[in-house]
DNA sequence: TTCAATGCAAAGCTTTTGCATAAAG
DNA sequence: CTTTATGCAAAAGCTTTGCATTGAA
């Protein structure tokens, strides 16, 4: 596991402010813009680093994008956490599925499937109600 | 748009038979692969080139997992039809989650969120029994 | 003093692009 | 003949690694 110990650094300090003062996801080289534009130059190899060990140890979500750079966000903002999402295929429309039916699903996931769900990282993918009904026009 | 029209190939033919014959999902990679191994050999930015003009076409579906290179299959692959899956982020085994939960689920979905989900597009992340366990320890 | 963190350069992987050539229609 | 496909090599983009150095505890 993560035995080490983890020191407090000025580049780690200078990482969470980044992330505390903006609200969304961030790549690394967003992080890393807003860090030298800041006057806290902080190396991309150091980036990656403390946010993988942050992620290691809870304190940041890494998701993955279809394409391009993984984005980051600190575990406690948490606005998404815990549920899984549902997009609309056509306008983008997101539902936080943060119902008691789907905190059952996760539970029978794990014990009739025996997978952990990592609710950060599931995104389900359909149609919202409008959408749905222009299509079948 | 997609205007152009489509030619005939053997590297086109192939990957579908390689496609076709494999159930699962399969990276650029694997495909070379057997590609080679079955004595056809086909340049990988073709199998590039080729997917993607397929996706684009509507033939072929591609998948991101959050790690690692993307993974294809056949849209018409009707054993993957119909419900969702479930991709283990550390050792890529999937899971066809065909069971009458699952179902409820989109029935759930349908009627409390007013989604029509689409299963074929919908792949749930999470860790299978034994990478939970080999990563706990 | 010890062990973690840093940062540069270099390497790794997946994917894309340029370009000359080959093949399909 | 015209247009698409192919495949090599090279480039591109994101991430990880090696290694000597710095800094926290």
């Amino acid at each position: 596991m993560n035995t080490g110990k983890t020191y407090k650094t000025r580049q780690r300090a200078e990482i969470v402010r980044i992330m505390r003062s903006s609200g969304d996801c961030l790549t690394v080289r967003e992080i890393c813009e807003r860090l030298s534009a800041s006057g806290a130059n902080v190396g991309e190899t150091t980036v990656y680093r403390t946010l993988e060990k942050m992620a290691s140890e809870g304190g940041v979500r890494r998701y993955e994008p279809g394409k391009g750079a993984a984005v980051y966000r600190l575990a406690d903002d948490r606005r998404c956490d815990g549920h899984v999402h549902l997009r609309c295929l056509r306008c983008g429309a997101l539902e936080h599925l943060d119902c008691a039916f789907m905190r059952r699903m996760e539970a029978h996931i794990e014990k009739e499937h025996g997978f952990t769900l990592d609710s950060g990282r599931t995104v389900l993918y359909g149609l919202c109600g409008r959408c749905g009904k222009e299509i079948s026009q």
